[in-house]
DNA sequence: CGACTAATTGAAAGATATCAATTTAGGTGG
DNA sequence: CCACCTAAATTGATATCTTTCAATTAGTCG
């Protein structure tokens, strides 16, 4: 993985504050204080892990740049990535209250992390609709975690239903699309275009294939012209077709 | 289903309290609030929409009684079901900030339902782990309902490992062991017997299997003397061996 | 140029789905 | 209690999809 896809244009926005300024409207001292929080990424390398199974207190962390996933290993080798993480994303924000086997995080590319302890009150808060305790409205950056949460919450109904019901093809039409919009909130995303830096045994990995199927099947898209690869950069050639395939329902387009 | 399957003893806790009480010791009024909301419940039949799919306000509920499901249609008929519904857990208890295709959830067998609208707003507290605005502790209800939360998204990592990574017959037996750690939460299972109130239709959408093979991998299991079924009960009769073929990792060590 | 890792291929085995009956169980009406 | 009805469970045969195994080819980097 070529360290400089982790550059950025300076003065952009970053990540974090994109997508969370996407979900809900934050005051200035709440940018202020996610600037602040990313203020000084660590750069860490791929295979490093973030957070382990059954962690108790996880540190709250956020990735600015390059992906991560959270995964479980079985006794035998297997592997299953429960949800793949991408830049904006947040790490260990939700206190649990007690150690789960919820998966351990771990960096697929290299990767600019954050500690975010100073988020984690605040999502905790942000449980507290519209009065909660305190009777006080939900702030924005509380409704910006909040919805973060329902995200994550949706990428895993989405990855049962892909494992569940579908095809190999359909799973990773279905993946690719949902790669896309989240991507998108955080413009990585040009005319379809974005950066694609993991091996398709990671992806195997993550669609419940084997590496072989999912080469065969990466060749068929490519063959029936719905996508199209170089290098590291993935092209979504025919977003429409790719939608019937998978019959997706994407965040926006809904009744 | 026979209606009676839905008798309780009375005076016992009602499988609500139960579960809760089992993740936080709960104050007397919240004992009784939680008496209270489901004091009243409604018998609704199997095939019951709960909560339409991307329903934005869904009303909060409970299930007292009754088996039910969270699941996904997709539009050539296929269905999956992402998660299973048992007495004592929540529905619709969470406020969604937006539309979204989270799933439609729906009885599966006939069902005694309770409106929960009074623990909404506890539950949206719940995320105010220790000291969010008003720098107050926890209470115990609201840690509950966290916890409440916690598993299921714990049901949901499990359903993509399970539906990623593991064989017919891993995941049926990975199923059961989850089925009967949840019952015996709520007092639902006596020396690994518990009532299974489900088709094989319904399993097999659930583990992402045709209902031929579904009923082959059954007969497997009860081969090799793994698991037992009578009418509509079920026992695991090994569930050392039922472990470690699912590599079931579960969130106690039960008896 | 090696030494890797990742991508690709061909052939064969294994798992699971599909199709089409058939049998069983439970509930109902006579 | 029996005949009958329907949903559920079961079976056998066959078609597909996926995996596994074993090389082979490309691409990257020191």
């Amino acid at each position: 993985m070529p360290v400089e896809s982790l550059a950025r244009a300076p003065g952009a926005p970053d990540a974090v504050l994109r997508r969370l300024s996407g979900y809900a409207p934050l005051a200035p001292d709440e940018a202020a204080l996610l600037r602040q929080v990313t203020a000084r990424p660590v750069l860490v390398p791929a295979r490093t892990e973030l957070m382990r199974d059954g962690e108790a207190a996880p540190r709250p962390q956020v990735l600015l740049e390059g992906w991560a996933c959270r995964q479980r290993l079985l006794a035998d080798g297997r592997r299953q990535i429960i949800v793949v993480l991408l830049p904006g994303d947040l790490v260990g924000l939700d206190q649990r209250r007690r150690p789960l086997p919820f998966g351990s995080v771990t960096t697929l590319t290299p990767a600019q992390i954050c500690e975010a302890g100073a988020l984690r009150e605040c999502a905790a808060a942000s449980g507290t609709a519209q009065g909660g305790e305190t009777g006080g409205r939900e702030t924005g950056l509380a409704a910006a975690l909040r919805q973060a949460r329902e995200m994550e919450e949706l990428w895993l109904v989405n990855q049962v239903v892909r494992l569940g019901r579908q095809t190999a093809y359909e799973r990773v039409a279905h993946f690719l699309l949902e790669l896309r919009e989240r991507l998108a909130a955080v413009d990585r995303v040009q005319e379809n275009r974005f950066t694609f830096p993991i091996t398709q045994e990671i992806l195997a990995d993550a669609l419940g294939l084997s590496v072989v199927h999912m080469n065969r099947t990466m060749q068929q898209l490519r063959r029936d012209g719905l996508v199209e690869q170089r290098a590291t950069a993935i092209t979504l050639r025919d977003v429409p077709a790719l939608v019937a395939i998978a019959d997706y329902a994407g965040a926006h387009d809904l009744p």
